[in-house]
DNA sequence: GCATCAAGTTCCATTTTGGAACTATACGGG
DNA sequence: CCCGTATAGTTCCAAAATGGAACTTGATGC
């Protein structure tokens, strides 16, 4: 199968991956969450060819992940600034992030911390069950067919 | 700057998309994370070639997420498990497919849906604050420098 | 005119993928 | 003994994606 058709799997996570799964497009996102917004930037901070990053921003654009504005006419000059549905993905890289820096083990710690405006806290962020509000890990969740698994095949 | 050589930036969030950020890397651990261990079962179920799989399965064996077990000898056969490293992945899985959840919708609702053991219920997962316990949004955050920045370069 | 800036594009060689066939070991049946 | 089946890979090659570097466009400032 080829990549591009991973899109029309009915797989939320394939789907997902489809739009954010390849080597630069998290990073770019990474970035975006870290306040950048110009092209010139996104490019002298990840070391990207100029080819691939239009190439990935105009992607996230076609999926509404990011908003290219202009914020300068003549000459016209613009930005990308994640949508709502890009701010979504907060907790995507917000878990890569933690899973990076409990196990790939920073000889010096985490580059980055985050701080909780509201409690003001540096703190990690974790999991937890919507319902209870219990903390969660792997072994003690289940997953089972859900609504769309009854009428169709596919995962 | 190749993708081989993102793994060795200081960033956590590069070192862990050199290990799991490649095309089908997520969705074998999707796979994975649903209980599928064999060769055979990967393939048939991802539609990736054998040499990829072959490769990709072998890569997440020598970062440590997956274990290569012998479940059988003559003839030798082997199968894929999660170590704790890798089970330690499930948020960033659970957070790719709660996006495409919400995001992309699906006509019918989640193919999968996951229940909590200890409370029994089906619920979605959510970041929260380690410190706080509140649910929390890329807006709630802040990000600053952290130990590792303040003695060498590098996000 | 000439340099500079920002945001892309173009061109081409190198890498990575996808597809399909082939290999290695062993089992079970006729 | 020979054949078919099963599992887990490997090999080969054409097609697609990527990396590097130079070029383009539109405008400003000297």
């Amino acid at each position: 199968m080829r990549w591009s058709e991973v899109g029309k799997l009915d797989c939320t996570i394939a789907r997902t991956l489809s739009v954010i799964g390849d080597r630069w497009t998290l990073l770019v996102l990474r970035d975006a969450f870290l306040g950048t917004r110009r092209f010139e930037a996104f490019q002298a901070s990840l070391g990207i060819t100029r080819h691939r990053l239009a190439d990935r921003l105009g992607k996230l654009v076609r999926h509404g992940v990011l908003r290219r504005e202009r914020y300068q006419d003549r000459p016209q000059r613009f930005e990308y600034r994640l949508t709502e549905k890009g701010l979504d993905l907060y907790a995507v890289v917000v878990s890569i992030a933690g899973w990076g820096d409990r196990q790939l083990a920073g000889r010096k710690g985490p580059p980055v911390e985050r701080v909780h405006r509201r409690c003001g806290h540096v703190a990690a962020l974790r999991l937890t069950c919507e319902h209870c509000g219990e903390p969660v890990t792997a072994r003690d969740m289940h997953a089972r067919p859900g609504p769309a698994y009854r009428t169709e095949e596919g995962r």
